[in-house]
DNA sequence: ATAATAACCTACTAAATCTATAGGTTAATA
DNA sequence: TATTAACCTATAGATTTAGTAGGTTATTAT
């Protein structure tokens, strides 16, 4: 299950990478527009901002805005940021690998197996898809 | 993240599909050499067998096995019964559909265009998948 | 019959995670 | 100088997960 957290911050990437003009977007007009909690999105987007994914400007007119193109954000990036690993088990996982402690070798695991093929297809599905593809 | 329940789920019938005889196999014997917590897996047998998945035996010399080929038992529908949806978000998913309480309309949601995407690929793969498969 | 066996059932609990709230501080602008 | 909006820290309620405890029931072997 997708966390409501990595849910909102692709809302709210999409929501800023709608807008015609490239000037900073409130939190609270996002929050306000797409229902989301401001102080739960507070602290999304803080995240996303210190991974490179928005820029800042506080005081009046300030807000967040896009450092890159949206045709250069991919959604696998976005969803390793927000939700963590992409594969559903951590001994498959590229960036975050895992050995489990009771399977002794992986070779033979049929969980293994099976989350390897479904990790893939996740991969290129997400892989595929930018923040401008979602617009 | 997949569940424990699920992982051993997976690991218990790929155990129960690779005995040469279809002889019941007991809860203990699985418990031990996939070093999983008996009355854990007491529990998830039991719903696999309610699921029809498993028929059971008791007594002496009884335990579990596969009441189907394994080649007839799809992935989804075992993740189904144990892991519950297999969409990352309820509004996408075909079997446990619901609405979700923020957005307005689906149809110009980013999370639910991407998400559709990711279902349907999960869903080849794991529907290809067959217990038979990861033996 | 009786003892042993293994599935079956109910209830509970510790730990972790998720979602959100509260109450501020800092920096930029009018 | 006041206002604005990002930034930061701490906390708390709710939910889920993983596992434990302690039995009952049905089948088989003696």
């Amino acid at each position: 299950m997708l966390s409501k957290k990595t849910k909102y911050g692709i809302k709210a990437l999409t929501f800023i990478a709608r807008q015609p003009e490239r000037s900073p977007v409130q939190t609270s007009e996002i929050a306000k527009s797409e229902n989301i909690s401001l102080k739960f999105l507070e602290s999304i987007l803080l995240i996303l901002r210190k991974s490179g994914f928005l820029g800042s400007k506080k005081g009046k007119g300030g807000g967040y805005y896009l450092i890159k193109e949206p045709e250069d954000i991919k959604m696998t990036a976005i969803i390793r940021v927000l939700e963590g690993p992409i594969a559903m088990v951590p001994c498959v996982s590229l960036n975050y690998y895992e050995k489990c402690e009771d399977c002794p070798e992986e070779k033979t695991c049929s969980v293994h197996k099976l989350m390897i093929q479904v990790r893939d297809s996740t991969l290129n599905v997400l892989g595929d898809n930018t923040l401008a593809d979602l617009t």
